[in-house]
DNA sequence: TCAAATTAGATTGTGCGCAATCGAATTATC
DNA sequence: GATAATTCGATTGCGCACAATCTAATTTGA
């Protein structure tokens, strides 16, 4: 009677959702070193990258919204390793630096990729083959999100 | 002077958790129409299958606390999807059971998942491959979890 | 049998995610 | 150059995740 689609192990969804806590679960204790949360280590890759950047260009890049970066941005303020200031071009825009501190803790946290691949467990080669996997299904989905944008017909009403 | 290895797209965990995100995302409007968010309906796959189960139960199918569950449990006992009931022959445990209107909500759960595999745009197939990944790498990351169980080993401090 | 240890669940507090709404600033249109 | 539309970020509110702590119940063991 109970439908096989309908069983937990039997959903794609499920497994992802459980491997990300999983993996984030890996993380946490290198970061607590570092005194970061996973989002905040992700927000932090990017400006290490970039050096700067805007509320805006983090989102895009993290794909969160100001919801999520603005209180996390200002924990990272009050962490002392970033400044968030308003552009004098557009007063719209918060740009996001780096202080010193901040700078400073990219050495440490340059550990921890590679300590989290010990605790993974996984052989390079298939660390990289996961990765790959992830990041091409990643693109197909975002790149469904922009077919709904282009085509945006107004459903009927379903009643 | 940048490592590669604190690249953002470098991240074999940042892909997870992106993807995670997009196919919550997913799965949102779907679930909306049925008034759950996506760990409510987990819960309930797991309360479909078995009919009933204590909270333990459903922790350990989830891996989920009941520092999560409980509280969710509640909105969907108020939503009068199921009850919850201190076994009497242990009263520590809490036994889960569905309503009649949580069972009937089964029916009109069970067109989710061929709507999402529609939606993700994914060939059956392809679906298939990526849930076997998905769970053999959340098999492996459990059993990571286990080996630390049995290790134990009280590391130096390291100051 | 009675104290200690274990177990199940609840509670509290912090930090995301994300939708919805808002205000201020900028850009576009006429 | 006034008005409308858009853009950026902040705010609010809700629902997870999860660590830490607590209470009550049960099991263990001396």
């Amino acid at each position: 009677m109970s439908d096989e689609h309908l069983l937990l192990d039997n959903q794609l969804c499920f497994a992802l959702y459980a491997c990300t806590r999983e993996v984030t679960r890996l993380y946490r204790p290198l970061l607590e070193e570092l005194g970061l949360t996973y989002p905040q280590y992700l927000a932090l890759l990017v400006l290490w990258e970039e050096g700067e950047a805007t509320v805006k260009h983090l989102g895009e890049r993290l794909f969160l919204d100001s919801g999520t970066l603005t209180p996390l941005l200002k924990r990272l303020e009050s962490a002392g390793l970033l400044t968030r200031e308003r552009s004098r071009a557009d007063e719209r825009v918060v740009i996001i630096r780096l202080t010193d501190a901040g700078r400073e803790l990219k050495a440490r946290a340059s550990e921890v990729p590679h300590k989290l691949m010990c605790k993974s467990n996984l052989a390079l080669d298939e660390y990289h083959r996961l990765k790959n996997e992830f990041n091409s299904l990643l693109q197909r989905l975002h790149a469904l999100q922009d077919e709904d944008d282009t085509e945006k017909a107004p459903r009927p009403p379903r009643v």
